[in-house]
DNA sequence: GGATATTTTGCAACTAAATTGCATTTTCTG
DNA sequence: CAGAAAATGCAATTTAGTTGCAAAATATCC
């Protein structure tokens, strides 16, 4: 796959050991074209430890090459940082679809400055968007089809046009 | 309690059943003067039954009484609506004590209007400022205090001052 | 007021996410 | 190649949240 040689390079990039398994779990986050959680992981990548994968996604966020999204669901899922932002991971919003569990990230906009209370000291901020997504209000989805999760979606992140 | 007479009207006029148990939920959120979590309610209110807080949580937040909030550690936490905002739940900004997993509102932080993709329906949005509070940076709290979720805190909601 | 229907509550069991400890395997270093 | 360090797999545990159902409380109707 071409994308393990991109993910070879990230890890190593990265200053982190470019093993088998976190090239796995790093192409499958670059080839998605959308957010994962945990369990797409698990299911994407069959013969994966759970925990393996776990800790594999807390390196990758750690070393900014991924960012995780709490969903309103209390799904946590990941995306791979743009290449401009690698290193200074977050800083966009995201659309989360209540029905399908999709999330994408809404690349051009900007989180906007928060006055916090005097003395905290500020590690990171996000901003979430929910509600139902483009595909599933256009009831293209059925029940059966998206029952448990996201299935895999188009992935195509189109330009926002209307305003939430 | 004081707060139960308001926590009674409160129910009432929200078009629920003002039960003893609904009342002592919506009194601790009241008098908390930070947000909850169900777990924190679950200790605050001993001898209440963990399942019935959480549909007790359930309702006030149809009923917008309270809104919730899904911190980026996967906890949801609960506030009551200002009354301006009663009926009209979420519009404001939060920070989330990563330290001691207290979470205030930001209440004079407008959400921003954010772009989604043509055709998807915002249901809503949540903008979460995560750190380490001014208690928490200034070491007023042990390691041993704050051991396992935000303690009683002070509770204040401190005039913003510095910007995340 | 009493019988009946509806809600609410408590309990037990269950699903799912995430973490921890530990033994084993792999990878790096000299 | 030997020894040290890091990564992996597995089992068990913690925690959040949900579901089904029976018992208790509350409202409704006559």
């Amino acid at each position: 796959m071409a994308d393990d040689t991109t993910s070879y390079d990230l890890l190593e990039g990265a200053g982190l050991r470019p093993t088998a398994i976190r090239q796995r779990v790093l192409s499958a986050l670059l080839s998605a074209g959308r957010s994962l959680s945990h369990r797409d992981l698990v299911e994407l990548l069959p013969g994966l430890d759970r925990v393996t994968i776990f800790r594999s996604l807390k390196l990758l966020k750690e070393a900014a090459l991924v960012h995780g999204v709490q969903g309103v669901d209390g799904t946590l899922r990941f995306v791979v940082n743009p290449a401009e932002r690698r290193g200074c991971p977050g800083g966009h919003a995201h659309f989360l679809c209540l029905e399908c569990g999709a999330m994408t990230c809404l690349l051009d906009q900007e989180l906007p400055r928060v006055g916090v209370p005097a003395g905290a000291e500020v590690r990171g901020k996000q901003l979430l968007v929910y509600g139902i997504c483009p595909e599933c209000a256009a009831g293209k989805r059925s029940k059966a089809e998206r029952a448990r999760r996201a299935p895999a979606s188009t992935g195509r992140s189109r330009r926002p046009r209307s305003l939430g």
